[in-house]
DNA sequence: CGCGACGTTGATTTGCCTCAACGATTGTGG
DNA sequence: CCACAATCGTTGAGGCAAATCAACGTCGCG
């Protein structure tokens, strides 16, 4: 069993219990993907038939809008998951944009495959169920952020909340995730130091 | 059987299928409640040890920050589920307040339960997974939304995806689910007219 | 070395907020 | 059933946070 491998059943098994042949079978479906920095992973309109557990790396998920304007949706560092979820879930073209922002490392989970597991592993329907969950708390939390906080007080709860990130991702990546300008963000921080 | 059963019942099995026995041990661990308009179901600091699905009425749920402002995070109307879902999933004290815009019947369905019922028929994780996961995409979209679009472009996409809610609920609280002030959507809406 | 990527700073503009005042409508107690 | 208050929406004037536009410095990499 390779490094990767062992990373994502560590994960995994922080929320469900596996045995040796469950296992086993899990990881038979999973295919390794690596990126170099800049790659992309996903593009507006191709078919999602995967979405993506991080190994190593760092990446993102954007949508460009229809002046050419990019906003980030979700960044993913090690042990989070990616891809354009919507298009995923529902069956649909992509709409986002996945990159990498360093070389990284990832497991792809196919959907049929994925299907398939739920029908022979029903744990994994609540692994899954659970892992949705935390996803679904966290965006609240950063809906009920945009709506209270201003553009310094996000940031502070950014790097609060991510150090990690703060420091891999550069800043103007960060700022529009934020949803406020470069400049902005740069007045920002010169306020704090 | 009464109405309300037959309601949720419905629901439940647009996602997956239920023998009668399913059925009924389902049904028997939900509980009706009543609420008259500007009523609360939750409050701050109270333990949430149900979820609900409305049958029928109106509801928000609101977080009131340090300054005492109010800001809503979520309606629910026929059909949708209500709580405060962070308290509810991760077992913490609420922070949000959840009150009924109009009379309102729902279904509580209680933690435990909900945790003895995923045991017993584990369709339920599907079922619950799936509700999560559709949950999980509109709060991505209206993240992208508050990233992308100005004040006039957000109300115009509410009047589009709910438009129940637009005709229900208030306008000064359609603006706080924006993020915006009661005279600017006056304002905005003055300009569409 | 030279160029592109990234961050910073300044001047100006703008979308939305704030504060204040005022109708219209609803609902409620006398 | 009316009077009055509370709720809700509208309008106007002025202010502020962040965007915009423009210029420039620095770093790292091909």
């Amino acid at each position: 069993m390779n490094n990767s491998q062992q990373k994502i059943l560590a994960h995994v098994q922080r929320n469900i219990l596996l045995s040796d042949k469950e296992a086993t079978e899990f990881l038979s479906i999973l295919s390794e993907v690596k990126l170099r920095k800049k790659q992309q992973l996903i593009q507006p309109d191709q078919e999602v038939s995967s979405e993506y557990y991080v190994v190593k790396g760092c990446l993102k998920a954007y949508y460009v809008d229809i002046n050419g304007d990019s906003h980030i949706i979700q960044f993913a560092i090690e042990d989070w998951w990616i891809s354009d979820f919507e298009a995923f879930f529902i069956d649909k073209p992509a709409r986002l944009f996945v990159e990498a922002i360093e070389d990284s490392v990832l497991l792809a989970l196919n959907k049929s495959s994925l299907e398939t597991l739920y029908k022979r592993i029903p744990k994994f329907e609540r692994f899954f169920r659970i892992k949705t969950t935390n996803a679904f708390v966290s965006l609240r939390k950063r809906i009920l952020s945009s709506l209270q906080k201003n553009s310094k007080e996000r940031y502070i709860e950014f790097c609060r909340d991510y150090p990690t990130m703060e420091k891999r991702i550069p800043n103007y990546q960060i700022a529009n995730y934020l949803g406020i300008k470069p400049e902005t963000l740069s007045r920002i921080r010169k306020e704090l130091a």
